[in-house]
DNA sequence: CTTGACCTTCCCGTCACGGGAACCCTTATG
DNA sequence: CATAAGGGTTCCCGTGACGGGAAGGTCAAG
C-alpha cells in the first residue's frame, strides 16, 4: 500500500512516516515508480510507534523500545528500565507544572480583573 | 554594569539576555568599546522577564506582560485574562501528561522486570 | 608585554515534525 | 488524445527558547 493509506491504517499523518524512514525508524519497500510501498508489518511497526510517542516516549526510547519489541530474546527488565525512567521524566514534568499552575491559580484568585491598574500579578513578577 | 553582572543579579544566563535583546524584550545601552550597558532599570527588567518565563509564560505572553507592566494605564483585566489563558494550558498540559504518567504507573507495575521476554508494556505497544 | 578574563558577533544544533514549493505518476473524463 | 485531479517524491525553511563553541576585540593586573 502507499504512503497515505499506511498513514490512515497507523494513524499517523504522511509527513511524520517518511520523518520516520529518514531517521531509521522504518525501511519501507519501493515500488519501480520510486513510491514507498508498506507492508502489514510496516503499518504494525508505524502504530507501535504511534502509541510509544503517545505515551510520550522520544524517538530514541522508541528506537529502542522497537529493537526490543523484534528481539525474541529480550529481557523485560529491559523494557520496564526505559518505561520507568520515562515515567520518572514525566512525573518531574507534572511536578514542575503543577507549582506553576498553584502559583497561576493564586494570582489570578487575587486580580480583581477589571478596569484599575492595580494588579497583583504584576506586583509578583515585578517584585524586588 | 556590563552583561555577567546585570545575569547574576537578573538570575539569568548572558546568552539568554543577549537573545532578549535580539528579539526586542530589553534596550540595554552600548559602551565606546561596544560592550552592553544595563541600567537598574535593565536588571529590573530582566528579573521580570525571568520570573514570568519560570511561571511558563511563553516569549510572546512576556512581551505583552511587560507592556502592561510599564503602563500605567493598564486595566488589571488585561494582565488577568492572559494569565488565565496561560494557566488553561497549563492544565492542559498536566492532564495529557496525567494520562501518560498514569499509563505508564500501570504497565510497569504490571511488567515483570526480569530476565525473561515476557512484557506488558511490549505487548501494549504492539497491541493490534 | 603578556596573560587571562571579559566582551562581541555569527553560526550550528536542539526535538519532532509541519508547511509549502517544484516536480513526477496514475487514473478518470471530455 | 489531452487534460485535470489527486496521488506521490525530494528539498528547504520554520518552530521555541535558548546553549555550545569558534573567531576575534577589550580591559585590568602582574
Amino acid at each position: 500500500m502507499n504512503i497515505s493509506e499506511a498513514g490512515e491504517r497507523a494513524g499517523l499523518p504522511a509527513k511524520t512516516i517518511r520523518y520516520y524512514e529518514e531517521i531509521g525508524l522504518i525501511r519501507p519497500g519501493r515500488g519501480p515508480n520510486g513510491y514507498r510501498r508498506f507492508s502489514e508489518g510496516d503499518v504494525h511497526r508505524l502504530a507501535f510507534l504511534g502509541r510509544a510517542r503517545a505515551l510520550g516516549f522520544g524517538i530514541e526510547e522508541c528506537r529502542a523500545l522497537l529493537a526490543l519489541y523484534s528481539d525474541e530474546d529480550r529481557a523485560s527488565a529491559d523494557v520496564k528500565r526505559i518505561a520507568e525512567e520515562h515515567l520518572e521524566a514525566i512525573e518531574a514534568k507534572i511536578a514542575l507544572l503543577a507549582g506553576m499552575r498553584d502559583t497561576l491559580r493564586e494570582l489570578t484568585r487575587a486580580c480583581a480583573g477589571d478596569a484599575r491598574p492595580d494588579c497583583p500579578i504584576l506586583r509578583d513578577l515585578g517584585a524586588d
